[in-house]
DNA sequence: TAAGTGCGTCGTT
DNA sequence: AACGACGCACTTA
């Protein structure tokens, strides 16, 4: 069941302001800051359920972390209902994969059981609707390359190299 | 080595 | 039926 968003919430860090979604099963949402747009569209009227603002404040905490290149210390419940079977699974992989680690995306392939469906793998990267908190960004091409990242890939080489899993060097 | 091409594979729309 | 945040074999330079 796909439950509805019910507040959208700013969180200012040092790299820009991200946007977290929630729903009544917990985040579900998170964006990137948005170049040229300040502060918009958050829903900050004070009508926000307690356990929510209790959510948040561990989003923002834990984003700090890993925008800093740390594991979180404490996620909140991350409501991944609008994701099929498979996606769900995927992301559930990337939560596994540790902060300055990284797997190829074949190796998540066979990680969940299906080693045939590699380019799938990319797709459900793709789209992960919680970035950086479900680290999609750990996912490298089996070459060693960057392979892709819908966030725009100067993101995932800031998050990987602030983790130390990627060297300005190569890539 | 580096870069480009073609094809298999499979979940999603 | 078409399209990928892939992987692999193979070709050129």
């Amino acid at each position: 069941m796909r439950r509805e968003v019910v507040a959208h919430l700013p969180i200012p860090t040092k790299d820009g302001e991200f946007l977290a979604s929630y729903s009544s099963a917990g985040l579900c949402g998170l964006r990137f800051p948005r170049a040229g747009k300040p502060g918009r569209g958050a829903r900050t009227d004070g009508n926000i359920p307690a356990e929510i603002q209790r959510w948040h404040g561990l989003v923002k905490q834990a984003l700090a972390s890993s925008l800093a290149g740390q594991a979180p210390r404490k996620l909140p419940p991350l409501d991944v209902s609008r994701g099929t079977k498979f996606q769900q699974l995927v992301w559930a992989q990337l939560g596994r994969i540790g902060a300055g680690k990284t797997m190829s995306y074949k190796e998540v392939a066979q990680a969940i059981g299906r080693p045939g469906a590699v380019r799938a793998v990319g797709g459900a990267c793709g789209a992960n609707p919680i970035p950086v908190l479900v680290p999609c960004h750990r996912v490298l091409a089996a070459n060693r390359k960057i392979g892709g990242f819908s966030g725009g890939l100067a993101w995932k080489r800031t998050l990987l190299g602030r983790e130390g899993a990627w060297e300005e060097n190569r890539g």
